[in-house]
DNA sequence: GCACTATATGCAAACTAGTTGCGTTTGTCA
DNA sequence: TGACAAACGCAACTAGTTTGCATATAGTGC
């Protein structure tokens, strides 16, 4: 997720650059990591940039539907996003610190999608998407 | 989970057991669905045992602590519930009607420990759970 | 069966994440 | 530079969950 081509890209679509809009892009175009509406709250106050919860929650809302933005479901309780460009993969949270790291499945994805099919079948299921997450302790927690 | 003998166990733990107690053992032993606070709320309203929705809450939160029940991330926003003793195993979620049905997965899980290891080497982390969740649409909302 | 006491409960109020309505500001285009 | 719709801020609201405190009750000993 370029900053630059994603504001270009909206631009184009007819939709205005505010300068909160712009910062967020560029929030989730400098990090790969999961972050919640009070994350980018909080990283806007400390850039200078102070902005209201609902601007923020219209915002991401805003990003999600125009698919530059996914929901992550993590921790129980608060919707977390990250930037829609990144290829699939799954998430690595330490249970002390809550960091998240994300994790390349490549080698995995074939046998989840193997499960998939069969389950498709026994359940009458149509499986469209599915999420993956690792919990435990980073090297610092241990 | 049988509930005779969690109520037996927690009564050898000098623990009490209320009707709410009870009434709440009883209904995560007889399904294997994920429930949330509300969804046993309701329950206990309809087999005629209204309690305080504190209570609901302090009591899941016992069973928690207790080994009794497990957490499940399921549907952002809402904490989901259920019984600790089921075998483990991920979950089927349709996006129309949220109904949750269990998955046995075997034949994955071999995969997702391989998974684990590599990971654990790469980031430094230890992996102690994982969580795998599959969306899609059931047979009747397809 | 009765009294005692700590555990469990109910109620009300608070808290947190997220949403809505509405009036105001501002980015963009002519 | 002015017009206007998109974006914003504010205040109030909702749902899920938590907390403090006073009351009820399960389990123990008499």
């Amino acid at each position: 997720m370029n900053a630059q081509s994603v504001t270009t890209h909206l631009r184009t679509l007819g939709h205005r650059i505010s300068r909160a809009r712009e910062a967020i892009i560029e929030i989730f175009s400098s990090t790969t990591k999961p972050l919640t509406a009070i994350d980018v709250l909080l990283t806007l106050e400390k850039v200078g940039l102070p902005v209201n919860k609902t601007t923020v929650y219209r915002e991401l809302e805003f990003l999600l539907a125009q698919h530059l933005l996914q929901e992550v479901q993590i921790e129980s309780g608060i919707i977390h996003y990250e930037s829609a460009a990144q290829d699939h993969h799954h998430h690595l949270i330490c249970q002390t610190c809550k960091q998240i790291v994300a994790v390349d499945p490549k080698e995995i994805e074939q046998g989840i999608d193997k499960l998939a099919r069969r389950v498709r079948i026994n359940e009458g299921f149509t499986i469209s998407d599915h999420s993956l997450e690792f919990y435990g302790h980073c090297a610092h927690c241990q």
